[in-house]
DNA sequence: GCCGTTTTCGGCCCGACTGTTTTCAGTCG
């Protein structure tokens, strides 16, 4: 899959283009960049099927990128792109990610102290270089030392799961500050997506300097990197880069539009305004110079002929082209079907998880632990298993108002065969099937192999069914048509995990499988009372694929999805 | 370089903060 690769490419051509001070051009790559990586098909496939036309069909992508993205398919390598290289010096665009320094700047430097490089600048730094050069104080000079620090230590993106938390706690703070009327989280965070650049955050108040003054100076604060009276920048403890915006009640609808983002559905619902006479800014919606909505969200959008958006959908992925559906919502789930107890891998009791599963309002939570050729993870035996089972009765009379459903998270082994026996099958109501092992696989034998498994009559779940890890890890290459139609057909459900460092099905594979009328089942995959509570990402990506809750079997009642799955 | 419900040319989102060149350019989100 080369979309990255490209993507990055693109980035560096509009890096290096505007150090050219080239117009206009940087900004039609970095938007091909974009698209390039908001695209789940790899665009060497789109290019096989389509050819140039396919190329060019994708938004943002024009004649010439789409010659050049062939370019590389087919050579590995764009002329255009080693040649600018030789214009733009090795280590260069790090100097791009330096906070306080642009295309300007950078050209300045190089052309003037000739700095290529981080170290360059470093160095030009300590010997006071910098400060001799028109335009250049000794601010500046500050600032870019601080700014090569923070170019060090930051990391690029986190995982929604490990940034929710520290969010939501910094807003209950930012709540309790006096002279806050309002305070909520917005931009990547608000929109729920798998991982999170920075934290934005919006406070109403009539006293914007003293509200910031106290944020500035909350305990999780490390560095102030800006401040003025609507707006400042810090630096977390934890590196992340939280930005907040103090607004007016009167613009709290667009500015929360506005910080919502993502950066593309702005900027086409800026264009859509001024299409239709307006100008929209975090300000409100503008006819000449007059306010004409500005206090939610949906005043703004009804102006401008839309639904209510949801923040999951604002990725100018079709919404606003296409009818909307009414998303599954974050309460509708009233199970959990695979969770892991200490019987395999899991940290707690059968009860401890059962007990946690209640406390979260379910109707019925499954055990599903691991089969036994997973010896890593201690996978259970037939006699292990008949004596959870048999464990499990016992809890179920002792625990009222949730139902125990028992179940195995069950390998697939190599040739498809599931590691379980028929009789053993028969036993449990949720045998949920998944790949931990022979990763390596043509994706047309990877298929056959899990519809093989999904066959047996009592198997319906496919658990974690692409292993898309952040990092990597294990992606199993599976032909998603033939899958989907092979799971809408014979009444078999796939899985979305919730675990936030296993985005499975990424949304576009959500919103192809609806098209086949695939359904599916939310599960945390915890192996913790803790991670039960990760069910949330699994709805965000859901939601974020276009799900309804008709299209997710553990919205059903106990007694539909038992009708359901049996 | 891309794009089109003002379509093959001529536009391309909007505003705050910062530092410095004291009226605005550069950077950022």
């Amino acid at each position: 899959m080369k979309n990255q690769e490209l993507a990055e490419i693109f980035y560096k051509i509009a890096d290096i283009l505007e150090l050219q001070n080239v117009e206009w051009k940087p900004q039609a790559y970095r938007k091909a960049a974009r698209s390039l990586e908001s695209l789940s098909e790899p665009i060497e496939e789109i290019y096989h099927k389509d050819g140039l036309k396919g190329l060019d069909d994708l938004p943002g992508i024009g004649k010439s990128i789409a010659e050049k993205i062939e370019e590389y398919i087919k050579t590995g390598k764009i002329r255009e792109y080693e040649k600018l290289k030789k214009y733009a010096p090795k280590g260069f665009e790090d100097l791009m990610n330096i906070s306080g320094l642009g295309p300007k700047k950078i050209r300045k430097l190089y052309k003037k102290l000739n700095i290529k490089n981080v170290k360059d600048l470093q160095s030009a730094i300590k010997g006071k270089k910098l400060e001799k050069l028109f335009g250049f104080g000794e601010k500046t000079e500050e600032k870019l030392s601080e700014g090569i620090e923070l170019f060090k230590k930051r990391k690029s993106r986190f995982l929604l799961g490990d940034i929710y938390l520290i969010a939501q706690s910094l807003v209950s703070q930012i709540k309790n500050i006096k002279y806050v009327e309002r305070t909520e989280v917005a931009g990547s965070l608000r929109r729920m997506q798998e991982t999170i650049g920075d934290i934005d955050i919006l406070v109403i108040t009539k006293k914007p300097k003293e509200v910031v003054d106290k944020i500035v100076k909350l305990d999780e604060v490390k560095e102030i990197i800006a401040k003025g009276p609507t707006k400042a920048s810090v630096l977390l403890k934890n590196n992340t880069q939280c930005d907040i915006r103090v607004i007016p009640e009167s613009s709290y609808g667009s500015a929360l539009m506005y910080f919502t983002g993502n950066k593309d559905h702005n900027i086409s619902l800026r264009k859509l305004a001024i299409k239709k006479g307006y100008k929209l800014s975090e300000y409100g919606l503008f006819k000449d110079s007059e306010v004409i909505a500005s206090k939610t969200e949906n005043d703004i959008y009804k102006k401008l002929n839309f639904p209510y958006i949801e923040p999951e959908l604002r990725n100018n992925d079709g919404e606003l082209t296409e009818k909307l559906p009414k998303l599954i919502s974050y309460n509708d789930i009233k199970g959990d079907l695979h969770v892991h107890t200490n019987y395999s891998d899991g940290f707690n009791t059968i009860k401890d998880m059962v007990l946690a599963a209640k406390k979260l309002n379910y109707e019925y939570v499954a055990i599903t632990d691991h089969s036994k050729t997973r010896a890593i993870a201690h996978g259970l035996d037939d006699n292990i298993l008949l004596k959870q089972i048999n464990e499990i009765k016992k809890i179920q009379s002792q625990v009222k108002g949730i139902k125990i459903l028992t179940g195995m998270e069950i390998d697939i082994k190599a040739n498809g065969d599931v590691d379980l026996s028929d009789s053993m099958l028969k036993k449990i109501d949720i045998p949920i099937v998944s790949i931990h092992s022979s990763f390596n696989m043509n994706k047309s034998e990877m298929t056959s192999r899990i519809i093989k498994a999904l066959s047996h009559e009592n198997v319906k779940i496919f658990g974690h069914p692409t292993a898309r890890l952040i990092n990597q890890r294990n992606p199993i290459n599976i032909d998603f048509p033939r899958l989907f139609k092979f799971c809408a057909d014979n009444n078999k459900f796939l899985e979305i995990n919730s675990q936030p460092s296993r985005l499975d099905l990424n949304d576009i594979h959500i919103r192809e499988a609806l098209k086949y009328k695939v359904k599916f089942v939310i599960n945390t995959d915890s192996h913790s009372i803790d991670s039960l509570n990760y069910m949330k990402y699994g709805i965000a990506q859901a939601r974020r694929g276009w799900c309804t809750k008709n299209s997710v079997i553990n919205t059903l009642s106990l007694k539909e999805f038992l009708n359901k799955i049996k």
